[in-house]
DNA sequence: CTGTTAGCGCTTTCAT
DNA sequence: ATGAAAGCGCTAACAG
């Protein structure tokens, strides 16, 4: 494991440069330091004194020490993003999402799975905050609220694509609008017998998503929408999907709530042999770029994950600075996302891919 | 969006109980509290006045300011995790098994996504350290070091599931024994011309598996192991692929290295109609539910990745406590997974799944 | 314009 | 067995 690389030189454990060590190097006192560094809106320091102090603080390569001044100043410009730790890869692009903006407004986020086997209460984490760790909560769990009594966090917090038990701390995106997209588009190929599969009822999307089907039926044009739960698995998808195709009147089209669910999907499609898209239409609710991979045409509505993990961090930074918490609906960009499966380049071998 | 839910009730911002609250509200002093509270090893306290402290505590709700004690002793139980922002799902098991071991051991971590596209040195990092908001870092970040000049961190580190510049820092998994039991398990299969398909040369597990793919060629068996380096996509996966199938001699035994590499593989083959496992057997170095889904067999290689991220955290810690670095090779378990489509239940329909 | 001063909440000698 | 006091590194009045 070694071979050509150098040795081990361990130096010696860094020497935090203080404040103080600035000002001895300057012969100024702290406080002046201090204002230069923060660069105090009132300046009334002398340019000369600022460029000296700059100068000695980056030649001794000065950090300020952020606990000391979370301390002073009780706020720990440190926020806990909670997110489910699912497989689904759309997480990713919400944490994304939340860690650039998070970033951009001089934040630090500390990213606390919950393992979905084992949920935790909200309060449970509300110690992050009580302890000064972090300034508040940002909760992307994806279990409802039993009941409204017992939820209210007495701290800084928004609930990320889920709502809590009471309004006003809400981010979540416009699921009855994708739902809508999804009904449009079958209509529009002339589909009338479509299938919702998601996940449980107890999952707030899902839960807004199957209401927002409820009413997407219409007797004009005899569209009808079933609602399918099953786990968020490839297994859920899977057991799903067979039970439907095994049906005297399958759906012509099917709309999917998250990637695992759909390559379950997608494998009952292609063992029962259902031919896509002409007996069968396929949008799923993520957008991946899988999609294009999986040996037969998928649409996607694509969501504005990354602004809203962005939007959540904005909403949850108000409430910190004060401001009075507010519910935010996510609303764009969504659009459909049309993947092809790729074709083979020039003279294709034995057959070529599904059309 | 409201309907039946309670209305907003936005409690007064919470008031932190400090520990001169528990101390006025016994009567005691906070040196005595805090003797208390932190069951000081050399306990000199009566032990009315300790369950005293201990239910007033509790009534009171204090919980310690984690900044102040951070401040105070130079060490703030904390340690940032850098993960590469990448698709690819084993992240979140490594990620998960290095939050749990953290948590185990009192620690909080603040995860930082490193964005591909724009990768930063590791040294970037460091300043987390300099500011006190960390004591140490687990990179994972997956490049491999450019010269060994200018890597030495002057702060606790440990590299995760890569090489650093130096030795001392590592915590990496067999890879070299992966890549065995790949060749091992093809050969039991009667299969001799083999090839790899991976990631980038640059990225420090490729170059490890390659290396040792150089090694797996046999005489004897007439055993054969090509390397193919690709984007670790679902699109490089299926250029690569492509490519190879439209050789004069194609492979008989394929390994691959990432699952979005693999979705654009089996894309490939069902494209080209290539017969697995009768002309093409298959082995992935990531192990995933999906697998089961793919239609076609797969066998994968389970890699130890949550032990990889909780030996991370371990070997960190170490250095934090002042123990000298060293290199961990996290072994096992480490073993072979067999994936066969899930097979329809009862009577199928139209036609069955493939073997 | 710059320095003095008083803490933020906690731990930790050192006294008593 | 408990209390007093110093101080971690920084910021923010308030003086000068």
């Amino acid at each position: 494991m070694s071979a050509a690389r150098p040795a081990p030189l361990t130096g010696p454990p860094v020497r935090r440069t203080r404040l103080v060590d600035v000002a001895d190097a300057t012969g100024l006192d702290v406080s002046t330091v201090s204002r230069v560094l923060n660069s105090d809106p009132r300046q009334t320091v002398r340019a000369e004194t600022r460029a000296r102090v700059l100068a000695t603080a980056a030649r001794l390569g000065y950090r300020p020490n952020a606990l000391a001044r979370a301390l002073k100043q009780s706020r720990s410009n440190a926020l806990a993003l909670v997110v489910p730790m699912v497989r689904n890869p759309i997480w990713s692009v919400v944490e994304r999402g939340a860690l650039d903006r998070a970033a951009e407004r001089g934040c630090a986020v500390l990213v606390v799975s919950e393992p979905t086997d084992r949920p935790r209460p909200p309060a449970a984490y509300q110690a992050m905050v009580l302890e000064s760790r972090v300034d508040g909560l940002v909760l992307a769990t994806t279990l409802r609220p039993r009941g409204g009594a017992g939820g209210d966090l007495p701290v800084p917090h928004v609930y990320l694509n889920r709502r809590g038990p009471r309004p006003g701390h809400d981010v979540v995106m416009d699921e009855e609008g994708a739902v809508g997209l999804w009904v449009q588009e079958m209509g529009r190929q002339g589909r009338r017998d479509l299938v919702l599969l998601d996940g449980p009822q107890d999952v707030d999307t899902v839960h807004r998503r199957a209401r927002a089907a409820g009413f997407a039926g219409d007797g004009a044009t005899g569209t009808r929408v079933r609602m399918v739960h099953a786990p968020a698995t490839e297994h859920g998808g899977w057991t799903a999907a067979v039970r439907l195709f095994s049906d005297p009147r399958p759906p012509d089209g099917i709309g999917v709530g998250s990637l695992p669910q759909l390559t379950g999907l997608v494998a009952a499609i292609r063992s029962c042999g259902i031919a896509v898209p002409t007996a069968l239409g396929l949008v799923s609710f993520d957008e991946d770029a899988s999609l294009s991979y999986l040996g037969m045409p998928v649409t996607s509505v694509a969501m504005p994950l990354a602004e809203l993990g962005a939007a959540g961090v904005d909403a949850l930074l108000d409430q910190v600075d004060g401001r009075s918490p507010h519910d935010v609906l996510v609303a764009g960009p969504m659009r459909l996302v049309r993947h092809e499966p790729a074709p083979l380049p020039r003279r294709g071998s034995t057959r070529s891919a599904p059309p």
